[in-house]
DNA sequence: CGGATCGAC
DNA sequence: CTATGTCGATCCG
């Protein structure tokens, strides 16, 4: 009872491994063991670039253990015990919220690309192949699994362990045709099932389920297909002549072999029907049913796991593969049965990294997982180990999102090394050209583009930059990466760029809303002033890129930003770091002469918009070089000298947000300082809090920055409540940035400084937070910043919710800090709760996990 | 946001 | 000789 798997509710067939065995001892081919197994590998490895590399990333991964393991031990038993505590309140939400009602499928083609070369191809059968190239393999067939041959392995590797493997090159399109195939059939179980490349699916049957029990034998009649292979192969006679002739040992010989699926049956034995099975009504039938009619249309076999969720489902797949089935009965204790021993590396979205961190804490099986779910807590980030305890309750997805809408585009080579700078930009060229072409097939474009580089040694880097206006054409794509490109070549001068691969990625599209907004947007408005360079107004990206993004994105993408403007804007003395950047820049040599001989559009574009530059606001062309003197008018402009421009701008909602979210970045340009030693909030202009300091409700106290907000920013009060919302962010927002940036023209920019963001001055700095409106005792403005969110994000939901209660707390400020997540991050989800109790908890491992890095010592959160 | 890393297929 | 290509998520700064 306790040991033994229970799960397996459906008779597991063994069939498949009858068959393999014989072919075993026909082909007379025995593999290899372990040991041997891994020796060849690590001859062929051992002092290659490669290699070294794993080293390299290897160390690194140890020494995220060692912190974890430090950290460890400064957890007391009192944090433990506390954290038990709350991690089983959670549990027991958890558990009340089990839901076991939903009946999920995971079907996996049995080795698949192999499998196809093989139908293929009949002289295969018997022999160890696997696809792919040299280099790389994707997959390999049973036979040569046992030397060792698996995915991912590059193929001169595969060689050394089996001589007589035969790599078969891939060929997609085949693949495609094949997995089409298959879908017809899901889609007939569940018209949403979801597609996981092209041999794996998760179906919800659910409701065909229920369908079902009502269907008449005939609908669950399905007949063996005795012709498929003519039928299959009509677009190429050669192939199905192979079939006729080389002993095609077609599908009923394997289904024979299946006994699990024949015993269960009406058998042949039901003579009424030639060729024909019934299958029952049950899950197991229905995927029985699956997969014999995947195996008669495409003579391919899959495997099938059966549970209340997907990630139970995927993990029972793989019990009975190749070619078998499981379920996982939809109680509870049959899916902690399951569990009990498995080992997490099963689970999927657990890897090599990951499986190897929690090995260090003594855990291995799924069980264990459970039985360190406190200590986990306190070790790992909230999404982490929410995660983990999800995994060792069994929980998961019960029904199948489709999947949103797409957040990247990309391609990268891999090719010889490549090591003149020429090259490198033609093939970075090229790949924008493959890019670009994809993405206009989906009407994409991007804000994001960034550049993926690997040097020979295996060291991968990307580079990313964030443009004004989406881009995806190859022109416009280049323009961007050729630039990080150049950056990237000069950062290794006058030694040249050695790589082996270069990627281009487009991110950052614009989602169905702000498709529709863009064209009344700021953007539009500004690219309409005059032409699309702007986006490529230089020098230092910094300004265009923070125009870009206040009046195009969500007030929460817009603290970054600020912060690396107001940075790059008060650079003058830079740090070690970006002293390498300003380096770069103005010593561009080596590429700068490759960059002016493509006399490409781009370049005359950046050229022009140096000198000429219209002005959002009053549309007047501004011919300075001056970036200050250029927003210097820009804030005259705004400031109301030409109010009926501003009006246009804010004829309705959507623009008059857009508007509220870039005009910070004016504010933050003048440096309005507003730094005192107290009240500093409460007695500066942008502070809409001065008004009336007795305010007590957040919510009022919101509303109220709001509506000063506006008064000074001169928009019409007629806000949609949605509207203000997202200004009410952005005011507190922008408050909390200019004090950041004070801080920073006040202090020495030093790297050092930035990053730790401490004051200067000993003494201990009082700020009042604008929402709570109480005193913030702080040595940081990081902290101070923080507590504003949550008191904001606090604000909020209560103001959705109605000051609902909620049970569980689970999301707290400690949690925040010792799991490296931003409170940005927390507190998103309204129904997750609210209560913040318990500040203490935490707070010292915070502490300490911090100060073991840095020399200083973050004092308080909350006074 | 930008960069690195993990994980999956 | 010879160690992929693409994508999403997460974490950190």
């Amino acid at each position: 009872m306790d040991n033994m798997k229970k799960v397996s509710n459906s008779s597991c067939n063994d069939g498949v491994l009858l068959r393999m065995g014989l072919n075993d001892n026909k082909a007379g081919m025995q593999g290899l063991d372990k040991e041997k197994i891994n020796k060849i590998i690590m001859d062929a490895t051992k002092g290659s670039r490669f290699y070294e590399n794993e080293l390299k990333k290897d160390k690194q991964v140890n020494q995220r253990i060692e912190k974890m393991m430090q950290l460890k031990e400064k957890i007391t038993t009192q944090q433990l015990l506390k954290a038990q505590l709350q991690v089983d309140k959670l549990v027991i939400e958890l558990e009340q919220n089990r839901n076991l009602s939903s009946t999920i499928v995971h079907i996996d083609m049995d080795a698949f690309y192999a499998a196809v070369e093989m139908r293929d191809n009949p002289e295969l059968k018997e022999k160890p192949i696997a696809v792919g190239s040299m280099s790389m393999l994707s997959t390999s067939n049973y036979h040569a699994r046992r030397f060792g041959v698996r995915a991912a392995m590059p193929g001169f590797i595969a060689k050394k362990l089996c001589p007589h493997l035969t790599i078969v090159p891939l060929n997609f399109e085949k693949y495609g045709k094949v997995s089409k195939e298959v879908r017809e059939i899901l889609i007939e179980y569940d018209p949403n099932f979801m597609p996981m490349g092209l041999d794996e699916a998760y179906l919800n049957i659910t409701e065909h389920l229920e369908e079902r029990l009502n269907w008449p034998e005939d609908k669950r009649r399905f007949f063996f297909n005795t012709q498929s292979a003519t039928e299959k192969d009509k677009d190429d006679i050669n192939m199905s002549a192979k079939f006729n002739e080389g002993g095609y040992s077609s599908s009923p010989v394997l289904f024979e072999d299946n006994t699990a699926l024949m015993d269960d049956h009406s058998k042949q034995g039901d003579k009424s029907v030639e060729n024909s099975v019934v299958f029952g009504t049950s899950a197991e039938e229905v995927v029985k049913e699956i997969r014999f009619r995947i195996e008669q249309k495409t003579q391919l076999t899959a495997s099938a796991g059966i549970a209340p969720n997907t990630m139970l489902a995927k993990m029972c797949s793989d019990c009975n593969k190749p070619n078998g089935q499981c379920r996982i009965a939809p109680e509870r204790q049959t899916v902690l049965d399951f569990l009990k021993d498995l080992p997490i590396r099963k689970v999927p979205g657990i890897g090599k990294v990951t499986e190897k961190m929690l090995k260090a804490l003594g855990i291995v099986t799924c069980s264990e997982l459970y039985q360190q779910r406190a200590l986990l807590s306190l070790l790992f980030s909230e999404a982490s180990w929410r995660n983990f305890l999800d995994i060792s309750l069994g929980l998961g997805s019960t029904h199948l999102e489709k999947d949103g809408e797409r957040k990247s585009m990309s391609t990268e080579r891999t090719f010889s090394e490549i090591n003149t700078a020429e090259d490198q930009y033609s093939l970075c060229r090229e790949l924008c050209r493959d890019l670009a072409q994809d993405l206009q097939k989906e009407g994409l474009k991007g804000k994001t583009v960034t550049l993926k580089l690997k040097n020979v040694n295996f060291e991968v880097k990307t580079r990313a930059s964030t443009v004004l206006s989406s881009v995806s054409a190859e022109e416009e794509i280049f323009a961007v990466a050729k630039e990080l490109l150049g950056t990237e070549i000069d950062s290794v001068a006058p030694h040249p760029l050695r790589i082996r691969l270069m990627g281009i990625r487009v991110s950052g599209f614009l989602s169905e809303e702000e498709k529709k907004y863009q064209q009344k947007s700021i953007t539009s408005f500004l690219k309409s002033g005059k032409e699309t360079g702007f986006l490529r107004l230089q020098p230092g990206k910094s300004n265009q890129e923070y125009f870009t993004k206040h009046s195009e994105e969500s007030p929460r993408g817009s603290f970054f930003d600020k912060k690396r403007a107001a940075r790059q804007l008060n650079s003058e003395n830079l740090s070690p770091s970006d002293t390498v950047d300003k380096q770069l820049f103005h010593d561009r040599k080596s590429s700068a002469n490759f960059v002016e001989e493509s006399k490409k559009v781009t370049d005359l574009q950046i050229s022009n918009v140096c000198e000429i530059f219209t002005c959002p606001v009053c549309f007047e062309g501004q011919s300075s070089n001056n970036l200050e003197d250029l927003n210097r008018h820009i804030d005259e402009c705004l400031n109301g000298t030409f109010v009926k421009d501003s009006v246009q701008i804010s004829k309705n909602d959507n623009s008059i947000e857009n508007t509220l979210n870039f005009l910070p970045r004016f504010k933050n340009e003048n440096v309005e300082c507003q730094k005192k030693k107290t009240d500093h909030l409460a007695g500066t202009d942008q502070s809409a809090s001065t008004s009336d300091n007795s305010t007590s409700n957040s919510t009022e106290k919101i509303t109220q920055i709001i509506s000063d907000k506006r008064h000074r920013e001169r928009q019409p009060s007629n806000l949609s409540d949605i509207a203000r919302n997202l200004c009410m962010k952005q005011c507190l927002f922008s408050k909390r940035i200019s004090q950041d940036n004070n801080h920073f023209e006040k202090t020495e920019h030093t790297e050092a400084t930035r990053s730790s963001c401490f004051f200067e001055d000993k003494e201990d700095s009082v700020l009042v937070c604008p929402v709570c409106n109480s005193e913030q005792k702080t040595t940081s403005l990081v902290s101070f910043n923080r507590h504003v969110d949550v008191c904001l994000n606090k604000g909020l939901i209560q103001e959705l919710t109605e000051k609902k209660d909620f049970p569980t707390k689970t999301c707290n400020v400690e949690n925040s800090n010792r799991a490296g997540l931003s409170s940005r991050q927390q507190c998103t989800n309204p129904s997750q709760g609210t209560k913040r109790s318990g500040l203490t908890t935490s707070q010292s491992i915070s502490k300490k996990a911090k100060s073991s890095n840095s020399k200083h010592t973050i004092e308080m959160f909350f006074k």
